[in-house]
Formats: structure tokens, C-alpha cells, sequence
DNA sequence: AGATCATATGAGAGTAATCATCATTGGTGC
DNA sequence: GCACCAATGATGATTACTCTCATATGATCT
């Protein structure tokens, strides 16, 4: 009923080092489920498969939900948030709220330490930009509160510059 | 029904400059208010009341009912959702969002522009740390983005001091 | 390949946060 | 006091997400 070919997907990266590329090798995610005992089914497939073909984007539950129906219309909506939260779980995606009251989630790759979201207050568009300025932070933080980092997120709230041009136009 | 006097409600800084005060002026929302025509009930009053009384809190809007209610058990829930959303967009308050499925405010203060947070992914809890070194990275932004900032959050995740000590004992 | 068995799935009901609607209230200017 | 209009409270509606459970599937062992 699910069939589906194991290639390696790419995706490009989206940073400024333009042109270099970032493989998901289906093989490492089955790997790092099978270390947990969980399996790598066709649906788990699929998803991963939405996300490398989707880089750039945040999508949602119900993003996720239908792209995948396009290609196989009985998969059910609760296997779709199971798979979110699994592969959040693994690190394998990243979940990010940017307040429109949905969960928004993407590949987490090996640059997302340096990646941050720039978020128009205007149009709600929501862009990157990378940067490793927040590593020095990191280690004050460690050193003044006892914490101990994983991970971090950076959000800009702002106006981008197409509606900065078009609030010029008026 | 509602009375409430007209007191200038104080919260204590929550950064590192010990013993700051930081005063938050009734009669300056009174009038942030007014400018776009919306007045300052009771019911807002209170509200704002129990941000001042409740400082390094990150209060959700059930927790603010439960609060305003504990003094006028007649307030309807709508109406902390309104003020709530009113008062964050006049910038009194601001929300943020923990990923606990709910939002949460705090009373934005002079500071805020340099105050994030620390959330350990063990028990829950969110601390808070100041700092300014993001602001020459706004000015990077700008450049090279076109983007126009306004604001940004910084959220930190990892294992507080605590959890730390406790994994140890284990 | 077939039997076994734990895991994963799909369907649909259930939950919780938030928002919309609407009749009523209350303060302000006349 | 009265008219007007914003604000409120009650409640129903929406929506993202979770739970339950019967069925299906995939890995393992023989």
C-alpha cells in the first residue's frame, strides 16, 4: 500500500554559504529510531520526505497533513501529529511557535545552532539568518546561572523590507 | 461594584541591578490608553494590578483570571482575553509563548529589550537573564537584511542548576 | 514462508485554549 | 435624566491537539 523508494534526500541549505548542500540520509533517521526501539514506517518516511522537499518552510500539523495526502490520502491526522512529536523528540525537527497559535516545525540540521527567525510584524512572513554571535552568550549564561545550554532560539520582530518599500510607496 | 484606588503600583526590577525600582504608573496607561480612545475600567485596572503584584511571573490568561477573581469573583474570562490582547498590543504587556500550549504575558518594562529566558527542559521552570550583546547584531540584521527590527526574544534551552544538582545525587 | 507479538496506524470522540456573538451595563456629554 | 457607544459577562463556537481502541503491519524466530 506504501510504497516508497529509499533514496537520499537533499536538501540546500539555506544559510549564506549558497550553493552547499545538506544530505538526509534516510539510513541515519532509521538508525536513530531503531536505537529506540521505534520503527521506520512508510508514514515516517513520507513525512521526512514532505520536509526535505519543503526546506525554508515552517510547516504546521495541518501543512504536513496535506502534502502527504496528495500522495497517499488514508493517512490519518493523529499519525501525522504522533510523527511530529516523535521526530521532535529525536531531534530530527524542530518545533517553533511564532504566536499564530500552531506549533510550526522544520529539519533540524547541522547549522540550526546559528539559525534564527526574522518575523515581519506587517505581512508575518517569517525569514532566517544565521549567525554565531550567540555562542560567547552561551557560555556567560553557563558560567552566571548554572545553566546548562542545549539549545537556543532567536527571535527578531520587525518590518522587512518589502513592506518597508511598499509603506514608502504611499 | 468595582473599587480600586488609584495607587502607583510598584514592581521590583528583575535584573541584575539589585534593589531598582521600577515604577509602573497607573496614570501613564491611563493616558496610553486614551490616545487610541479605549478607557481604563476597573476590570483593566485590576488586571494590570496583578502583573504589578506578581512580578518574575509569566502569568497565562487562566492564571490572571484566577487571580482578578480572587478579589472580584464577578469578572468573565472574555474579558481577561480582551484585556490581555488590548494591553499587549498598546505594548503594556508581552506574550510569550513557552511551548506549554498556552500563552503567557508579562509586564513589558524599560529593560525588556535586554531580558530573556532560560527554560530547562527537565523540570519546566523559566528563569531570566539580561543582557545587551544582541544589539550589535540588530544593527547587523538591519544591514544586511533590510530588516527593520523592533524587537527580539532570545530563549535559552537546557538543564537549570537544580535539575543539575539532582541528576547528580542520583 | 508462516507464526508470533509488540508497535504503529486510522477513525473518531474528547479536551482545552481561545475567539465570536449578543444582550446588558455603565460612564460621558448633552 | 437621557442618548450614545464602548466594555462587560455569559455562553456557544472554533480549532489545534490528544486519547482510545480496534485493526494492521513489520521484525524476529523458526
Amino acid at each position: 500500500m506504501f510504497i516508497l523508494e529509499e533514496v537520499e534526500y537533499n536538501i540546500t541549505d539555506n544559510n549564506f554559504h549558497a550553493g552547499d548542500v545538506m544530505p538526509i540520509k534516510l539510513e541515519d533517521i532509521r538508525t536513530r529510531l531503531h536505537a529506540k526501539d521505534y520503527k521506520l514506517t512508510p508514514q515516517r518516511q513520507l513525512i521526512v520526505k514532505v520536509f526535505s522537499e519543503n526546506p525554508n518552510e515552517h510547516l504546521s500539523a495541518e501543512d504536513v497533513y496535506g502534502l502527504v495526502k496528495e500522495e497517499h490520502p488514508e493517512i490519518g491526522l493523529a499519525t501525522v501529529y504522533r510523527t511530529l512529536d516523535l521526530l521532535a523528540q529525536l531531534d530530527i525537527l524542530r518545533v517553533m511557535n511564532f504566536g499564530d497559535g500552531r506549533s510550526r516545525y522544520e529539519l533540524t540540521d547541522i547549522d540550526d545552532h546559528h539559525h534564527h527567525h526574522l518575523i515581519c510584524l506587517q505581512c508575518g512572513n517569517v525569514a532566517e539568518f544565521n549567525d554565531d554571535l550567540l555562542e560567547s552568550l552561551e557560555a556567560v549564561v553557563q558560567k552566571r546561572n548554572g545553566f546548562r545550554v542545549h539549545n537556543h532560539q532567536l527571535k527578531m520582530y520587525g518590518i522587512c523590507k518589502e513592506c518597508q518599500s511598499k509603506d514608502n510607496e504611499k
